[in-house]
DNA sequence: CATTTTGTAACTTATCAAGTTTCGAATAAC
DNA sequence: GTTATTCGAAACTTGATAAGTTACAAAATG
C-alpha cells in the first residue's frame, strides 16, 4: 500500500505559511512540495473548511494562515485533511460469519484501536506552533540561522 | 492505499488449523478465504520458514501447524508474513532538504514510532491461543457451541 | 504411471492517493 | 470593460502494491 502524505504534506505547507507575509498562490505551494496547483487546492480545501487557512482569487490571492499556528494541533490538521485511515494493516473481512474470524477481529480491532487512540491522543497535544518552536530551538543551538526555506522545484 | 489482511487472514487459518486432525490442503483453506490456493501458499510459505506451520505434497498432503498455538504470539505470525507496513499515514519525503519539513518528519516519525511500539508490544503478548480461548470462553457462557466453521465459500 | 498437492514464476486486477488537464468564476490592475 | 491572475472544481490518468489468477514443474502417494 502506497501512504497517504497529506498531513505531513500539510504541515510543511502551514510551517511555511507562518513565516510569509503575504499570501501563498497554490503554485508557489505546489512547487514548494514539488507538485501542481491543483492537487495543493483539493487539499487545502479542508483546511479552509476548517478555518484554519484562508483562500482568496485573483490578483494578489492565495492562501494565508486562518489562525495562529498555537491554534491548531496535529489532531485538528489530520481532521481538516480527512481524517485518513491510520493503518495499512486491516481485517481480512469486517463483517464475518466465522465465529473464529470473529475472534480474530475482536483481538485485532482491540489493539489497532488502542494504537490509534494513543496516537490520535498525541496529535491532540502537539500543535503546530510546537514543531516550529522545536525546530527554531533547534536550529539556534546548531547555530543554524533559521532561514529556513524550502528547496524550491 | 488498500489494507493489507495478511495477519488477518493467517491467525484465522491458524486457528482453524489447530481445530482440524489432519492437514488442510491449499484448496481447503482458499475457500475458507474465499480466495484461491497460490495465495494461500505465497502467504503461509513466511509461516512454513518461520516453523508455524509445516507443508507436506502429493497425496495426503497439505497445512499442518508446526508448533502449538501456545508458542506463537501475533507479532511472531506478522513477522512471519513480513512485517508489513502498520500504518497509512506516511510522511512526504524521507530524506527532505527543507529544514521545516526535517522538523515535520521528526514530530510524526516519533508520534508514529510511539504508537508503532505500542502495537508491537501488544502484538507480543498475545499468544495465538489467546484467540482461541478468549473465544471459547465466550461461546460458552453464550451457550453456543464452539463448532467454530467457516461459511465454506 | 496417474493423481494429488505444494512450489513458484509470471501476469492481471482493484484500489486510492497522487498527479494532471481543463475550464469556469471571481478578483484586481489598468 | 478588458486583461491578467488566481482559486474552484470536475474529469481523467498514473503509480504502487496487496490481492487475485494462471500455468506448470516437482514431489509424494497409491
Amino acid at each position: 500500500m502506497r501512504h497517504d502524505g497529506r498531513l505531513s504534506r500539510m504541515l510543511h505547507v502551514l510551517l511555511h505559511m507562518d513565516e510569509q507575509q503575504g499570501p501563498m498562490t497554490s503554485e508557489d505551494i505546489a512547487g514548494m512540495l514539488g507538485t501542481n496547483p491543483a492537487l495543493v487546492r483539493r487539499t487545502l480545501a479542508g483546511l479552509r473548511d476548517g478555518g484554519y487557512v484562508t483562500s482568496e482569487r485573483g490578483h494578489g490571492g492565495g492562501w494565508m494562515l486562518g489562525r495562529p499556528l498555537s491554534e491548531m494541533t496535529l489532531a485538528d490538521v489530520y481532521d481538516a485533511v480527512g481524517a485518513p485511515e491510520v493503518f495499512a494493516l486491516g481485517l481480512a473481512d469486517d463483517q464475518p460469519q466465522c465465529l473464529v474470524e470473529q475472534a480474530v477481529n475482536t483481538a485485532l480491532r482491540q489493539t489497532l484501536d488502542e494504537a490509534r487512540a494513543l496516537l490520535l491522543r498525541r496529535f491532540a497535544e502537539i500543535r503546530v506552533s510546537d514543531l516550529r518552536d522545536d525546530f527554531a530551538a533547534r536550529a539556534a543551538a546548531l547555530g543554524i540561522h533559521p532561514g529556513m526555506r524550502c528547496a524550491e522545484a
